[in-house]
DNA sequence: CCGGTGACTAGTC
DNA sequence: GGACTAGCCACCG
């Protein structure tokens, strides 16, 4: 009986899974990556975070290039792109789209 | 089924 | 470029 494994928010935690380190990825990429237009619904399951451990959800950042919103404070967050060889100033990713990850 | 909610986005002023 | 509004989708009670 397939527990719960495929649900819309498993999917996103995959998708997000699959970011290389030292890229990020914004929400709607990966609503688009889900075929979906449910770029709310992503946020939704970042903000529940079952798997903040097994996920680099800190690599999904808006489409803006801002940070966003972190489980553990969007400062974590910050210090964990930069750690990831990223530039962050201002709270937002600096020239970001050359660090896209398009899946 | 309906209303409220959220780690969002695009458009307008 | 900052602030506000409306639209958007999935989950929960």
């Amino acid at each position: 009986m397939q527990t719960s494994e495929n649900n819309f928010y498993d999917k996103c935690y995959k998708v997000i899974s699959l970011i290389p380190l030292g890229k990020v990825a914004t929400y709607s990429a990966i609503a688009e990556a889900l075929n979906s237009k449910a770029y709310r619904a992503v946020g939704n399951a970042m903000a529940k975070n079952p798997h903040l451990i097994s996920v680099p959800c800190h690599r999904v950042i808006k489409s803006n290039g801002l940070i966003g919103g972190y489980a553990l404070g969007s400062s974590k967050k910050i210090n964990l792109l930069r750690k990831e060889g990223l530039f962050i100033k201002h709270g937002k990713v600096v020239d970001f789209k050359k660090n896209i990850h398009i899946f």
